[in-house]
DNA sequence: TGTACATCAGTGAACGCGCGTTCACTGATGTAC
DNA sequence: TGTACATCAGTGAACGCGCGTTCACTGATGTAC
């Protein structure tokens, strides 16, 4: 009764992967290489799946092609795997909207060019976004000191606010702060809501999202 | 091999309950009895937990006392049972948002008092908000005809936003529709943030509504 | 130059858990004759 | 009035699954002497 024989397990592990062609093991001073094949696994999965929460290590694995117990090699819980993922994300998502607001100097057109962006990312990467700013974001990311990624973009978008109200653009007398958090909790609401809810007729997310910038910021 | 002996499944299913009193089978022709009880251990979890996609079967029928598998007497699988909490769920979110508004006569008073009382729903049981208005839920409820609930609730908030603009007290000129798309979505967003990021220094969700509603109308 | 040894990049079997679902069953209560 | 039978409200053992995590290990490659 107390050892069990079973062999259930899967064998094989490499027999026929289908998606990771068989992976050779990285060279001696190259294992951190794997560290990014395996974030980029989790990107890819959350890109098929779009559901940040059933995410899970057998899966990642899985796709790069090595054991499930390699993981522990770089990250000490799947917790940390998923951190690392988010913290990926918030650079990208950082630097798309810097991109897309970097050749305008018109402030207002500045602001809804960075906030389109913002939509286009979820979007495009709903799994991911998801992850970023939904309920299982452990720790440090989310929240935590002003160094954290999403309260620095909170304070960006702010900056960008005031920037239109100093221009004359933009409704005076409102704390930008207040705006940005109202416009980025608006945005995310109808980020998600389209999410989840797909057969919803919506109308097109730019003008959704023009709309309500405009409204809420008061521009002009 | 075939056969192996494993003894590990909870015995004495009504030994140390804890929460549920040892449970009396339904006299005779009550038996529906049960269905009003498992959707009520259901929605107890949910506001204990807080998440939607982690009740489970078991998890519901261990709180009321039952076998797992006498679920199966009243739904045909855990699908039907989630809907039918948030059936009901949304059953009561209109009932509030009616007595809300019920002895309010202007209507832009009226309005606000209906967005409030959506807002206090959700951050009271977000379990079930989450439910209700995340990705899970299945099949007709969400979208469906114009009966379902959620369809129903967002056209009696476009006709909110209709007496308004009627009544001379919001900005003329916009579909009341889109306008309750845009309410509706950003009071989502700002709900969900708020649950999902219960670290952040939110303002006072009121304000925050009162604002939003009062500048995507343009209440006046 | 040859070899013992340390290091590195992983492997693979096993664990215990909770899950949804199946299947054959049980035991009390009502009903037909 | 007594009894056979149907119905009803559940039970309980078992299944196969995927999960995170543990532990001892393997085999290639570089380095020290």
């Amino acid at each position: 009764m107390d050892h069990v024989e079973n062999m259930d397990e899967d064998i094989g592990t490499n027999a026929s992967q289908g998606s990771a062609t068989a992976r050779r093991r990285n060279p001696r001073g190259q294992g951190d290489r794997l560290r990014e094949e395996l974030l980029d696994a989790a990107d890819e999965l959350l890109a098929e799946s779009g559901d940040a929460q059933q995410l899970s290590l057998r899966q990642v694995a899985k796709r790069v092609g090595i054991a499930a117990t390699s993981i522990y090699l770089h990250f000490p819980d799947i917790a940390e795997l998923k951190e690392a993922v988010a913290l990926r994300g918030f650079v990208e998502l950082e630097r798309a909207r810097h991109a897309a607001s970097r050749d305008i100097t018109d402030p207002a057109e500045a602001l809804l060019a960075r906030i389109c962006a913002f939509a286009q990312f979820a979007l495009a990467y709903p799994g991911r976004y998801r992850l970023m700013f939904g309920p299982y974001l452990p720790t440090a990311l989310a929240y935590g000191a002003a160094q954290s990624p999403s309260r620095r973009a909170l304070e960006e978008l702010a900056q960008s606010i005031q920037r239109c109200q100093e221009a004359g653009v933009a409704r005076l007398g409102a704390d930008p702060l207040r705006l940005a958090i109202l416009l980025w909790a608006s945005v995310h609401g109808f980020l998600l809501l389209r999410l989840d809810r797909p057969q919803f007729p919506w109308p097109p997310i730019e003008g959704m999202v023009t709309e309500a910038t405009q409204r809420l910021v008061g521009l002009m």
